[in-house]
RNA sequence: GGGCCGAUAGCUCAGCUGGUAGAGCACCGCCCUUUUAAGGCGGGUGUCGCGGGUUCGAAUCCCGCUCGGCUCACCA
């Protein structure tokens, strides 16, 4: 077997390199290479048989690009020569000015960039003959001194350099970036080099996600791992993604939710959980919906949902305050604002409000299922619980656009909730919008064994009625019901949509790495 | 799944009611040692998303398809 790491030998120093054709890989797919292709790979293969290597294993550095930007930009030509800062810092090639035997060029590290002076002069010829076979795209490492050109940016004047890899095909171009949105989500990596903002979102979802974990550790919950893969797909009302384990014969779920694990584990004694994970839901993509997304879900005993409202509170603000520096932020057209205590309605006022009927005209079952008809006259099976969830979509939740808790909506859409004390109709829950989207969701956790086992049956006859979205009846979550589950607070949070809201960005696709595309034949 | 919009050079885009395919950047050649959307001179590198049709002639008009965006539906 071929060893990788040794693919690419050095060209043999008593002669010539080997086959170009197969020292420099062409593009990986397609016949036809591109003018500028072929000349890079041309250009690739003559730095190679003057001697740079290939593929080297890695690069001394004393500075990445941001480092020295952050340590040096704000320096005068004065200090910056007086400091005689020497270093050697890796990059890409993001632009050339070429000028006879002199040349300026940019190179980035995907943060940030900085210009380098290379004059043959300096360099010496052969060096700077080399440089001239680079292309835009290529990485190489910079060694030399800092200084300050007459216009007052900061370069490194080059006094060698080691080319580090090769870019086979032209770079986007530098002023308009890369547009193509379905490029820039098919070729991610390309959208990372062309437009830094992209960068800064995904580091604020990495920020995001080590400050949840921060935030929870720091109130003594401990971070778990529950199935993905699943006998039954519950905890959520959603239709699944089917797999099959082979060796057990036996059909399974992705995971629409890790609520019913989490809460099994509440019954064996762990008190505070929390999972930050994927969940898989085989429904429509839009701005708001990916087939997979990243959910957060905790739970905690001897709470109710009110407990986790004010934790809701503790944590948003905090989050907001500690990544963004301030309470208030944009999103869209309007200016989000974090302020404690959010906004506090129930799902039936919210209703009133948003429909301009008075809230006793809720208790009229056909008139509601009327107007929500008129309303959405395309749905046509309306029963009073789809009826009110049509007017919630249709005349409440574009207008919530500072954060709002929707309390106690009903039950029968709620069938893992608690009902709200004394009210048999409505459950003990909340919903968190912001900017019109659901951010979080939770309940005080419906503890009864029996009830929750009726609930279920009441889900299994919907489902017989033709109803795909309803919970599966999960006995041996019952069973571990039966065990005992303490009152419990529970919720979850949607990570994507919460980046989505930090980072003003209008389609989940954005915060997304890698959303689910139509795989497509290479041009 | 329905509706609307889009796909033209490596990228960003123009191309009208049908008449030999264009610009900027990038690229190639020449000049240029403090430039920075460097500059000067010269060069267009293309399966106009794919497949049919209409026509003397299609990037352009018609039909079908693929992929994407927005939107509605479905759905947190």
């Amino acid at each position: 077997m071929t060893d990788p790491k040794n693919r690419n030998p050095l060209p043999s120093p008593s002669g010539p390199p080997a086959a170009p054709e197969t020292e420099a890989p062409g593009p990986a797919d397609g016949p036809q290479k591109s003018e500028q292709e072929l000349v890079r790979a041309d250009k690739y293969r003559r730095l190679i048989a003057a001697g740079a290597n290939p593929f080297p294993h890695k690069a001394e550095r004393t500075h990445s690009v941001v480092g020295l930007v952050g340590a040096y930009a704000a320096l005068s030509t004065e200090e910056l020569a007086a400091a005689r800062v020497r270093v050697v810092v890796p990059g890409r090639i993001m632009s050339v000015r070429l000028m006879g035997k002199a040349s300026f060029f940019h190179i980035s590290d995907g943060r940030s960039k900085i210009q380098v002076y290379i004059r043959a002069e300096k360099a010496g010829a052969e060096a700077y003959e080399r440089f001239k076979l680079l292309d835009i795209g290529d990485f190489l490492s910079v060694t030399g001194e800092l200084f300050k050109t007459k216009t007052g940016e900061l370069t490194v004047l080059c006094e060698s350099f080691t080319f580090m890899a090769k870019c086979l095909h032209p770079l986007p171009e530098k002023w308009h970036g890369l547009q193509d949105v379905e490029l820039r989500h098919r070729r991610r990596y390309l959208d990372l080099i062309m437009n830094p903002e992209v960068g800064e979102v995904f580091r604020l979802r990495s920020a995001v996600i080590s400050w949840l974990r921060r935030f929870f550790d720091g109130r003594g919950y401990i971070e778990v791992e529950t199935p993905m893969m699943q006998p039954l797909a519950g905890g959520a009302l959603a239709r699944p993604f089917v797999t099959h384990h082979n060796a057990l014969d036996l059909d399974l779920y992705l995971r629409i939710a890790p609520e019913l694990y989490l809460k099994r584990l509440v019954v064996g004694g762990m008190e505070k959980v929390y999972e930050i994970n994927r969940n898989f839901r085989n429904e429509g993509i839009d701005s708001e919906h990916n087939p997979e997304f990243t959910m957060i879900e905790f739970y905690e005993a001897y709470r109710d949902y009110h407990d986790m409202m004010d934790l809701t509170e503790e944590l948003f603000c905090g989050l907001c305050s500690d990544l963004l520096n301030k309470d208030e932020f944009p999103y869209g057209e309007h200016v989000i604002s974090l302020k404690r205590p959010f906004r506090r309605i129930k799902f039936r006022d919210a209703l009133a409000e948003g429909s301009g009927l008075p809230a006793a005209a809720f208790d009229d079952r056909p008139r509601i299922i009327k107007y929500a008809e008129e309303l959405a006259p395309e749905k046509k099976p309306v029963t009073y619980g789809k009826a009110l969830d049509i007017i919630f979509d249709k005349r409440v939740k574009e207008r919530l656009i500072q954060p709002t808790f929707i309390l106690n909506p009903p039950k029968e859409v709620s069938p893992l909730a608690k009902s709200a004390a004394g009210i048999s109709e409505e459950a003990a829950r909340f919903e968190l919008m912001v900017a019109g989207m659901e951010l979080a969701n939770a309940f005080s956790e419906l503890t009864d064994p029996a009830e929750q086992k009726a609930r279920f049956e009441q889900q299994g006859e919907e489902r017989k009625k033709g109803n795909e979205e309803t919970h599966p009846v999960d006995l041996d979550y019952v069973q571990a019901l039966e065990y005992g589950l303490p009152p419990t607070g529970g919720e979850g949070i949607g990570i994507d949509r919460l980046v989505m809201l930090l980072a003003d960005r209008r389609s989940i696709r954005e915060v997304i790495l890698f959303p689910l595309l139509r795989p497509r034949e290479e041009k």
